[in-house]
DNA sequence: TGAACATATGAACAGTTGAACATATGAGAA
DNA sequence: TTCTCATATGTTCAACTGTTCATATGTTCA
């Protein structure tokens, strides 16, 4: 139980991050590539593939390679669902 | 929206530290005070204190007094939900 | 093969964070 | 009021994190 404690902490760590939560949402929107990804949040192509990194390995988004672009997209509903509910807690607040 | 964002973010930043999992996690058992917490999650009450001030800030915990003892408890369902599909993900991982 | 493009990686630096310690506040009992 | 008990707060410090810059990897096309 202990093991799961911490790996759950280091799921939510990935979502504490507005870039990471913006590039999500950038794909809510389907599969997009790195360039289109950095232009729509706004942050050059280094910080959006180091983000990009974290959230592969804690699949929540998943890629595949396309000629010399490299395709993100969701991985699975997981991710829009803990969004979601995320963003109903702060709108309840008083 | 991109304030949202931010609010979202910060959200998940409580989320993503195993001391307020495990605190959390024993408050899913009732309300308790301080003392129990600590003890609870081995740690001592003035750490206790501050994380709970934290989870108190996030509207995820709420508190009343009770005598000399502050008594917390989960402040409404979406936190046992977030942990439960948060708990969903990392079990379905390869 | 070599140039051009798309993305990944490594290092460094500033900013943030959790824990520990010491101390302060507040409530009840005497 | 004064003494405890229960909890909160302020400060310090080591560890961690996100961004930037520079560079490397990998793919396509000529």
């Amino acid at each position: 139980m202990d093991d799961r404690i911490y790996d759950l902490a280091d799921l939510f760590k990935v979502f504490s991050d507005s870039t990471r939560i913006r590039i999500l949402y950038v794909l809510m929107d389907g599969e997009k590539n790195v360039g289109d990804i950095s232009e729509a949040v706004e942050m050059n192509q280094s910080a959006v593939s180091h983000q990009l990194k974290t959230l592969k390995t804690s699949h929540l988004v998943k890629v595949r390679r396309d000629g010399k672009a490299m395709l993100y997209s969701l991985a699975d509903d997981h991710v829009e669902t803990i969004l979601k509910i995320g963003m109903e807690h702060i709108s309840e607040e008083d």
